[in-house]
DNA sequence: AGATAGTTTTAATGACTGTTTAGTTATTAA
DNA sequence: TTAATAACTAAACAGTCATTAAAACTATCT
């Protein structure tokens, strides 16, 4: 008989893939039952087979951890740069950044970014360091696509690194509540829908209230000098707001 | 010689203090290292107490990590009900449960919520059903007011629940980022500035352009009329808000 | 058939760690 | 003072699990 293709869905595979399968599987399982709470058994069994033969294809728990980053970094970073570099105005560059965002997790794996996103302490202190590196390379591209936004008068003034991570929790965010489907959600609409948010916001109206963003920005003191008080006002009123109901929730 | 008081930061101290202490670097080790890989020795040492003496306060791990979870609970949804309950107009609540969920991380405490963000299949079957259903809940919460936005003409016509994703998302998501420090935002700063990229998004100017958002609407298929909608509409909301305020004012 | 390399298994090893037991010391109440 | 209870400790128990060693199986090539 020849090769057997296909037969219980690991052997007989190109060793190339036996060592995706694994990998994959082991997202799987990170991402349901946390890294150190899975066993090499777990792994193994979910292969269909013995917990020695995953040696054979990696060296380690660890290591296959690590394999783990590493697959989701270039997953993430394969298309950043490119679109980080293009010759675009900042608004459609930032927007093609989301739908990238979104697009990766979702598609790749929703397995593999969670790992990505909770398991970092369980990584030797080298690769840590590495990960939280690149981690602030991205938010670093994110925000300066928001402050060349900003300095071309087609943003808001505002705090780019803030905005940054506000984008950046929103997308990310995702793996948490997002749940593949036939009648779910396509991670374009998602991505679609979440530009559209962030672009404009969800109040609707407002025509002349067109100003920046409030004084909290970087620079930081500037008081919110007697602007044309509108959204200002408002915005001031709902902090009184705030504080009078505590009060009247301490009284009972 | 009467109690001692503060020896040694544990000894000498209420039992229900004791508690809360040991529930507080628990929840501050699982933190850094995650639940999985803190051992009790870490806890006990951290506390300088015996491995041990901490049975005599917590009757396994588990509850010890069910403790986390009860209190952040508590803590998020302490004013969240009142906030939802209030006869206010659905941005301003809206501002407020915002407001309310980042204060809350950030100054109960990052640790305890970065457990809680993580650390749900660690519990038991119940307990994590359990949670569950109140994040649910939460997020319900959210969505309704949206919901609430929407058809009074105040918020744009959206999908409420990707909307509530995003806005939760974008807030949970501080406690990846967020470090403690004389230089570092306040939660307040980070709360406007999070609402105001949430109302008005981060684009400037654009006058014209003010349809609701895409048609990958819940219900679906209402095209975006373009409505004139003028400022009219936040004059009166101003004027809602200045009634609401003095009424308030007025009881207390 | 025999050899070689690649693959998988069985069976240990050894470290780690949640929990328990039995006992010690400190504090309180009578 | 004495009895009782609370607070703690040291040591062991019992189970888990990553990792290794050595043997066996499979396929391919000659």
């Amino acid at each position: 008989m020849e090769t057997k293709v296909n037969e219980s869905g690991f052997r007989g595979l190109d060793k190339s893939l036996r060592i995706q399968k694994i990998t994959d599987t082991a997202a799987e399982l990170f991402h349901r039952k946390g890294y150190r709470s899975t066993t090499l058994d777990d792994v193994s069994k979910e292969l269909g087979i013995t917990k020695a033969a995953l040696y054979h294809y990696v060296s380690s728990k660890e290591k296959l951890l690590s394999r783990i980053y590493i697959q989701a970094l270039e997953n993430i970073f394969r298309n950043t740069d490119k679109i980080a570099g293009k010759e675009l105005p900042p608004d459609v560059r930032l927007r093609l950044i989301i739908q990238n965002h979104i697009k990766g997790i979702i598609i790749q794996s929703i397995s593999m970014f969670s790992v990505f996103f909770t398991e970092e302490n369980q990584l030797p202190e080298k690769e840590f360091r590495k990960i939280r590196r690149e981690k602030k390379k991205y938010t670093r591209i994110v925000e300066e696509i928001i402050e060349e936004g900003i300095s071309q008068g087609l943003f808001r003034k505002s705090d780019p690194k803030l905005q940054a991570f506000a984008l950046i929790g929103m997308c990310n965010w995702v793996y948490k509540w997002y749940k593949p489907g036939p009648d779910s959600y396509t991670p374009e609409q998602i991505a679609d829908y979440f530009v559209s948010l962030l672009e404009r916001g969800y109040l609707k109206g407002d025509m002349e209230g067109m100003q920046d963003m409030p004084e909290l920005l970087r620079g930081g003191k500037e008081r919110a000098g007697s602007k044309k008080e509108d959204y200002q006002r408002l915005r001031a009123k709902c902090t009184e707001l705030s504080k009078i109901i505590d009060e009247m929730e301490e009284k009972g």
